[in-house]
RNA sequence: GGGAGAGUCGCAUAGUGGCAAUUGCAACAGACUGUAAAUCUGUCCUCUCAGGAGUUCGGUGGUUCGAGUCCACCCUCUCCCA
C-alpha cells in the first residue's frame, strides 16, 4: 500500500492525497460507506459504483465472522469477490462491538468473550484470532483489535483500557507479521489511537501507534457522545502527533460538518453509518440543508430531493414522492434516501479535495458548513 | 312483522361497578456518528400558569357514594326467520 500527499495548505492541516491498494486507488480525503455484513444497506453495487462513486467500503469482522462465517468467505475467495464489489475494502476489527454490545461481552487480557447477538452462542476474540479472521475476510485495510471506550469514561478506566489496546496492538502486529495474506494481495494493518477524552492519554497513544510505522493510522473512541468541541480538540491533537506521510483515519465520524472540520484538522479517511442509517430513518443531508422527509410539510413539495444533487435520484424524484414512499413503507424509500445521502457525502469530500487542490478550502468550508447544517 | 346481536377518543380493538379509559394502525414531532437500527422515543378528547382543570364511551332518564360497565325506553346498524 502506498500513500502520497499531493497538496498541503498553509492555512489548514487539510491535505489531498492518493492511497493505492491492490484493489484500486483512493483519492483522499475520502468517505467510506459502511457495509457491515458485506453490504451497504439498501444500496446496490451498481449504484455504489456508478452513482455514489464510492471508492472503498467497510465490512465488519464481528458481523461477518458470525454470519455467513469465515469458511464461506474463504470459499468465495475473499469478501471483495463474495459481494462482487471487487474494489478496495476495509474491515473493522470488532472493537466497536466490544463497546456497543455492552452486557453481552466480557473483556480480559487475553481477549473478549461475547454472546452472539444472533443466537446467543459464546465466542472469544483475541488479537490473534481477529487478525486471522481479517486475513481470511481479505480486506485491503484491516483494523487492529482495540477497545472503543464509552463516554463518559473515568480517567483510570481510560488509562487501563488504553494499556490493553496497546498490548493488543503489539499482539496484532506480531500476528500479522508472522502470517501471510490468504489471497494474492497485501493487506495493511491500521492501529487505532484510544485514550478517551484525556489529552495526555491520547498523546501517549499517538506516540505508541506511530512507533509501529504502519501504512495508516486510525483515531478511535470519538463521537461516542462527548461534546463536539472536545472531539475536534482531540482530533487536532492526534493529527499533530500522527505521521504526516501516512493516512489518518477518524473512525465513525460523522455529520457533514464534523467531516469538513476534521478534514481541516488533517483527517484523510472517514466512515460513518449516518448517511445510510439516518437515510433509512428519513433524514436527508442535502446541499441546501437537513431534511426530515417524513414531515408533513413535504407532502406537496414537488421540488427535487436535492436541486444541486449529483445523484440520479436527486433529479429523478421529488420530495413529495419520497415522503409518500416513506409513509407507504415502500422499500424504494430506503434505497433512494441511502443513495442520495451517500452521493451527498461522497460529493462533499470530493469537493473538499477539489478546494484543497485549488487552495481555497478554508473559505469554501466556512460557506458550505453554513448551508449544509441548515434545518429545512 | 318475529328473533338474536352490536354501537368506546380518525379506524380497529380491550374493558362486566373506582376509568380520561387497553392495544394495534393511522397521524404529528424528535433521536440516530468504526450498524444488535427499514430502528427507537414522545405526543395523539379540550384547555393548561404542565400541577392540574374541564368535558367523554349512540341518546335520554334511572339505580348507586361512584356507571363505558347494571336497569328502562328510544335511535342506528348487522345477522337469522317471515
Amino acid at each position: 500500500m502506498k500513500f502520497t500527499v499531493n497538496t498541503t495548505l498553509k492555512d489548514s492541516n487539510a491535505r489531498a492525497g492518493l492511497l493505492q491498494t491492490a484493489h484500486g486507488d483512493i483519492e483522499t480525503p475520502i468517505f467510506m460507506p459502511v457495509g457491515t455484513v458485506g453490504s451497504v444497506k439498501a444500496v446496490h453495487q451498481f449504484e455504489l459504483k456508478k452513482d455514489v462513486k464510492a471508492q472503498i467500503i467497510l465490512g465488519n469482522t464481528y458481523h461477518l465472522y458470525l454470519r455467513p462465517g469465515i469458511n464461506i468467505i474463504h470459499e468465495a475467495g475473499g469478501i471483495q469477490k463474495f459481494n462482487s464489489w471487487n474494489k478496495p475494502m476495509l474491515t473493522d476489527s470488532g472493537g466497536y462491538q466490544v463497546y456497543s454490545l455492552g452486557e453481552k461481552r466480557k473483556i480480559k487480557e487475553e481477549g473478549v468473550t461475547f454472546h452472539s447477538h444472533i443466537d446467543g452462542s459464546l465466542h472469544t476474540f483475541t488479537p490473534e484470532s481477529v487478525m486471522d479472521i481479517e486475513r481470511t475476510i481479505g480486506a485491503d485495510i484491516i483494523m487492529a483489535f482495540d477497545e472503543c471506550t464509552p463516554y463518559p469514561c473515568d480517567y483510570e478506566y481510560a488509562k487501563q483500557s488504553l494499556g490493553l489496546t496497546h498490548r493488543w496492538l503489539e499482539r496484532c502486529y506480531k500476528r500479522i507479521n508472522e502470517t501471510k495474506p490468504v489471497y494474492d494481495y497485501e493487506q495493511a494493518l491500521f492501529p487505532i489511537v484510544q485514550g478517551s477524552v484525556y489529552a495526555d492519554l491520547r498523546k501517549q497513544s499517538c506516540e505508541t501507534i506511530a512507533s509501529y510505522n504502519c501504512d495508516g493510522n486510525a483515531i478511535g473512541g470519538l463521537s461516542v457522545g462527548e461534546p463536539v468541541e472536545k472531539m475536534y480538540e482531540l482530533t487536532e491533537l492526534c493529527c499533530c502527533l500522527l505521521p504526516k506521510d501516512k493516512p489518518r483515519y477518524l473512525m465513525g465520524v460523522g455529520t457533514p460538518a464534523n467531516i469538513l472540520e476534521c478534514i481541516d484538522l488533517g483527517i484523510d479517511m472517514f466512515d460513518c453509518v449516518m448517511p445510510t442509517r439516518n437515510g433509512r430513518n428519513g433524514m436527508l443531508f442535502t446541499s441546501e440543508g437537513i431534511i426530515n422527509i417524513k414531515n408533513a410539510k413535504f407532502a406537496n413539495d414537488f421540488s427535487p430531493i436535492d436541486i444541486n444533487g449529483t445523484s440520479i435520484v436527486d433529479v429523478q424524484y421529488t420530495k413529495a414522492y419520497l415522503r409518500h414512499l416513506f409513509n407507504a413503507h415502500e422499500i424504494l424509500a430506503l434505497q433512494i434516501a441511502s443513495i442520495h445521502n451517500l452521493c451527498f457525502y461522497l460529493w462533499l469530500v470530493g469537493e473538499a479535495r477539489k478546494h484543497i487542490i485549488e487552495k481555497d478550502f478554508k473559505s469554501w468550508k466556512t460557506d458550505i458548513i453554513k448551508k449544509v447544517t441548515n434545518r429545512l
